[in-house]
RNA sequence: GGGAGCGUGCCGGAAUUGGUAGACGGACUCGACUCAAAAUCGAGCGCCUUCGGGCAUGUGGGUUCGAGUCCCACCGCUCCCA
C-alpha cells in the first residue's frame, strides 16, 4: 500500500492504473478525463518483473510482432546513471541537500547547462528562494491543471522557472540553475533531469527559450562542430569539451563516465523502466474485495484464511453519489481485529477487474475443486493455452496482467510453465456501414438512407459521406447478429464472417454479402438434394475410402477413370489437401470457405459424369468438409443422403462425428500439365505437355513450338531455364 | 519525432513464399427462362490498342532469366509510444 498520485476517473468515481489511461488521458471505461489525485492505494510489484516480462518476450513465437512490440514499449528499459548534484548556497559551498537525476546520456554530462525539477518535487518548496516563491507558487498551480499529455508532447511549448537556488555538476565543477518546468514528471525516475540542450531536443527548446547557455559536448566522428539550426544532436559521436573524456566515442563515455561517477561517489549505474507498479484499488462495490483489516493498534491485517472469501454485501445501497458503496456501509466494515480483538475497520476498495481476468484460465483446468483454485497438477496437464482469441485492445493491459500473474504463481510453486499463452491470435473488429453529413457533422441511420447508391440527408438533402467503422450507438452503425440469424439462420452468418475477411483483419459489415453467403449455401442444399434425385446415397458407407479404393482398382483393369471422375477426384482432393492446412496452424477461414465453393462448383459440372462410388467421395467429403463451417446445414445434408437414417438413435453417426477425410496425393496427379512459355520473362503462350517431361523434354517441346519459332525468329536462345511442371523461360 | 504493420480491379480479398497477378465472392453488364419481376442458369468484367501487342500490384530506382513477393529511397494510411 502506498500514497501516489493516482489516475482519477470523475465520472466513474474510481481509480485507474496507468494501462487504463489512454494516448488521449482518458479513461478505457468512461472514457473520461482523467484527474490526477494522491491517495492511498494499494498496488501489485509488477515492476520486480520488469525485466522477466521483457526478456521473456522473444520466448512467444506464436505471438504477432506488433503485440510483442507494444510490450516491450510499454515496459520500456532504459539503461543510463543517476547522478548526484549538489546544492549549493548563496557563496557557492555544498549543502547537505543534492538533486538526483536520471539520464540514459552520462555522456553529455559536461554539457549539462541547468538541472530540472518536476513541479511536484519535494524539494521544490524547501530550495526556493524569497525571492522566486510567487512565481514559483504561481507555476506550480498553473501545471497542476494540466495532464501528462499537454506537459510532455513534442509540440507543445515547454514552460519552467528558476526556484533560485544553484546546483554544482559533479563532473566539473560549474555551478548551474535548478529549475522547474512542465515536461519533468514527478513519476518518472528520480523526477528530476539534467538539462543538456546541445543533446536533447526538448532541453534544447527550453534552454532556447529562456536564454540558457547551449554547450556542445558531442561531435559527429571526423567532422566539424554542429550547428545550433535545426536543434539538438542527439546521435552518437565523440567528446568535446569534457576533460579527460575528450576524445572518446559518445558509447564508449557512458560507461566511463558512469564509471567514474560510481568511484568518486557522484552517481551509479540504473536501469530504468517506464511501468509502474500496478494499482488495483478501486472505489467500486462490483469488485474482489481486498481482503484486510486496519487495525489503530496492529496497522493492515491480512483476513485470516479461513475467513476467506470476503463476500460483498447484499444489503447495500446505491447512492450514485461519489465513493464506493461500501464505504458508506458501516455492517460490513466494522469487524473486529483477528490479531487483537479491538474494533477495526475492513478495506472498501475492491480489485480492479483485471485481477480475475488475470488467471481465470487456470481455473477451467480444475474447475470443480472446491478446495483451491487449481491443483499443479491439473494446471501443469493442461496449460499453456495453446491458441488465446482475444482483440488489440488487450494487447498491453490483460495480456500482459496474465503474464505476470503466470510468472508470480511460478515462483510461488503453484505451476511450472513461464508463460501463459502460446499462440495468440488477435482478431479484427465488426464495423458497420456509417452515413455521416459532412456538414453538419451529424451521423445518420441506415434506416433513414433512401437509396444506399446515393446516400443523402433525409432532412437536408445533403449528400452523405460512406465508409465503415467501430460499431458504436452514437453512429447508429450497430449491426444485429440476431437479425441476420432470423433471417438466414446462424450457419450463414457464420460462413459470412467467415468468408468476409481474414480473423485479424476487421470485417466489414455487409448485408449484400451475407445474401451471397445464404445463396451458396442453397446452392449446396440443391446439389445434394439432386444427387439424392438422382438415387445417390451415403447409406452403408458409401464414397467412404475403401470403397473409392477397390473403385479404383477395378477401373484401373477396365481402363481407367474418365475425364469426370478425374477433373472431380482432383477437386475432391485438393479441396481436402487446402481446407485441412486452412484450417491448420494458420486461420484462414476464408480461403477455406473459397475451397467449398470451388469444390461445390467443380461437383456442380461434373457430378453427373460420374459413376456413383467416385460421386459418392465428393458427396461425402463435400459434407464433412462443410461441417465446422456450416454445422447445421451440414447435419441435414447428411441425413439427406442417408448417412445417418432418421430412425437411427446412434448419434455418433452425425457428420460430426465422422473421421476428417483423408487425402489421397495419386488424385492430385495429372496426366498433362501447362507448361508456360516465357520468352526473356514475359508469357508467349502456354503448351499442353506431360507432367512427368524431364528437364531436356522440355526445354526440347518449348523451342520446338510455334511460340519459341514466332518470338525467337530462329535464333537459338543463349539461356534456357526450364521449372518442371511450371514453365520455360528462353532468353534470346 | 521513434517503433510496428500495411498499400493488389469498382469493392472484400487470393497468389504453393522469387515462377502464368487478380483465385473465391460481391457489385455491375449482356443473354436464357418469365406476361413481368424475383429466384435460377449461361456469358462478360484491370487499363490502352492500329487487334500484332503494349501497360499494370502506392511512386522512383536496384538485384534477377524472372519481382506483388527481396534490397534502397520517397509518398500515403493504420496502430503503439512520445
Amino acid at each position: 500500500m502506498a500514497s501516489a498520485t493516482v489516475n482519477w476517473d470523475p465520472i466513474d468515481q474510481t481509480v485507474l492504473a496507468n494501462e487504463q489511461v489512454d494516448s488521449e488521458g482518458r479513461s478505457w471505461r468512461s472514457g473520461a478525463l482523467v484527474e490526477k489525485r494522491k491517495l492511498r492505494q494499494w498496488f501489485l510489484k509488477i515492476t520486480a518483473y520488469a525485466d522477466q516480462l521483457l526478456d521473456d518476450l522473444p520466448k512467444l513465437e506464436g505471438w504477432p510482432e506488433r503485440v510483442r512490440t507494444m510490450q516491450a514499449n510499454w515496459i520500456g528499459r532504459s539503461t543510463g546513471a543517476e547522478l548526484t548534484f549538489p546544492v549549493v548556497d548563496a557563496d557557492g559551498h555544498d549543502t547537505a541537500e543534492s538533486i538526483t537525476v536520471f539520464t540514459t546520456r552520462p555522456d553529455t554530462i559536461f554539457g549539462a547547462s541547468y538541472v530540472v525539477l518536476a513541479p511536484e518535487h519535494p524539494l521544490v518548496a524547501r530550495l526556493t528562494t524569497a525571492d522566486q516563491a510567487i512565481h514559483v507558487e504561481a507555476f506550480c498551480d498553473l501545471v497542476s491543471r494540466q495532464s501528462e499529455l499537454e506537459r510532455t508532447a513534442d509540440d507543445k511549448p515547454k514552460r519552467g522557472v528558476a526556484i533560485g537556488a544553484q546546483v554544482r555538476n559533479p563532473a566539473n565543477g560549474e555551478l548551474i540553475p535548478l529549475w522547474i518546468a512542465d515536461y519533468v514528471l514527478a513519476e518518472y525516475g528520480t523526477g528530476a533531469v539534467m538539462g543538456v540542450p546541445a543533446h536533447d531536443q526538448r532541453d534544447f527548446v527550453f534552454a532556447r527559450q529562456y536564454e540558457l547557455p547551449v554547450r556542445q559536448v558531442i561531435i559527429p566522428e571526423g567532422s566539424d562542430e554542429h550547428a545550433y539550426e535545426g536543434g539538438a544532436w542527439t546521435e552518437a559521436g565523440v567528446l568535446i569539451h569534457s576533460g579527460r573524456f575528450d576524445g572518446l566515442p559518445s558509447v564508449e563515455a557512458k560507461t566511463a563516465i558512469t564509471a567514474a561517477a560510481e568511484a568518486e561517489g557522484w552517481g551509479q549505474g540504473k536501469v530504468q523502466f517506464r511501468l509502474r507498479d500496478w494499482l488495483i484499488s478501486r472505489q467500486r462495490y462490483w469488485g474482489c474485495p481486498i481482503p484486510v483489516i486496519h487495525c489503530d493498534s496492529c496497522g493492515v491485517v491480512p483476513v485470516p484464511v479461513e475467513q476467506l472469501p470476503v463476500e460483498l454485501p447484499r444489503d447495500v445501497a446505491f447512492s450514485g453519489k461519489g465513493g464506493s458503496p461500501l464505504a458508506q456501509l458501516e455492517s460490513w466494515w466494522r469487524v473486529d481485529c483477528p490479531c487483537c480483538g479491538q474494533p477495526a475497520r475492513r478495506e472498501t476498495d475492491t480489485m480492479d477487474t483485471f485481477m480475475c481476468s488475470s488467471w481465470y484460465f487456470l481455473r477451467y483446468s480444475d474447475p470443480h475443486n472446491t478446495a483451491l483454485p487449481f491443483t499443479r497438477e491439473a494446471v501443469d496437464s493442461w496449460l499453456p493455452v495453446d491458441q488465446y482469441v482475444g482483440g488489440i485492445e488487450h494487447a498491453i493491459l490483460h495480456l500482459l496482467y496474465s503474464r505476470f500473474f503466470t510468472k508470480v504463481l511460478r515462483d510461488r510453486g503453484l505451476l511450472s510453465f513461464d508463460e501463459p499463452f502460446q499462440h495468440l491470435l488477435t482478431q479484427g473488429m465488426v464495423q458497420g456501414i456509417t452515413y455521416k453529413n459532412s456538414h453538419t457533422g451529424k451521423y445518420i441511420a441506415p434506416a433513414d438512407v433512401a437509396d444506399p447508391s446515393d446516400p443523402r440527408d433525409p432532412v437536408t438533402g445533403d449528400p452523405l459521406e460512406t465508409f465503415y467503422e467501430k460499431m458504436s450507438k452514437s453512429k447508429y452503425n450497430g449491426v444485429d447478429p440476431a437479425v441476420v440469424i432470423d433471417k438466414y439462420g446462424a450457419d450463414t452468418a457464420r460462413m459470412f464472417i467467415l468468408f468476409k475477411a481474414p480473423p485479424e483483419k476487421d470485417l466489414e459489415w455487409d448485408d449484400a454479402d451475407v445474401e451471397g453467403q445464404f445463396r451458396f449455401l442453397q446452392r449446396l442444399w440443391r446439389l445434394v438434394d439432386g444427387a439424392c434425385q438422382r438415387g445417390l446415397s451415403l447409406a452403408d458407407g458409401a464414397g467412404d475410402q475403401a470403397v473409392v479404393k477397390q473403385t479404383l482398382a477395378t477401373a484401373i483393369s477396365s481402363g481407367g477413370l474418365n475425364a469426370d471422375e478425374q477433373d472431380l477426384r482432383r477437386a475432391v482432393h485438393t479441396a481436402i489437401k487446402e481446407i485441412s492446412a486452412d484450417l491448420d496452424g494458420d486461420y484462414q477461414f476464408n480461403t477455406a470457405v473459397s475451397e467449398l465453393m470451388k469444390l461445390s462448383n467443380a461437383m456442380a459440372s461434373h457430378l453427373e459424369g460420374c459413376s456413383a462410388p467416385l460421386a459418392c467421395e465428393a458427396l461425402r467429403t463435400l459434407v464433412i468438409l462443410l461441417a465446422p463451417f456450416a454445422p447445421h446445414l451440414a447435419e441435414e445434408l447428411w441425413l439427406k443422403l442417408a448417412g445417418r437414417s432418421e430412425q437411427d438413435p446412434l448419434v455418433c453417426r452425425s457428420v460430426h462425428c465422422q473421421a476428417w477425410p483423408l487425402l489421397d496425393a495419386a488424385a492430385l496427379v495429372r496426366d498433362t500439365v501447362e507448361l508456360v512459355i516465357q520468352v526473356k520473362g514475359k508469357v508467349r503462350g502456354s503448351l499442353e505437355v506431360p507432367a512427368d517431361a524431364d528437364k531436356t523434354t522440355l526445354e526440347q517441346l518449348a523451342l520446338a513450338s510455334d511460340i519459341a519459332a514466332k518470338w525467337l525468329e530462329g535464333k537459338a536462345p543463349s539461356r534456357v531455364i526450364v521449372v518442371p511442371g511450371k514453365l520455360v523461360n528462353l532468353v534470346p
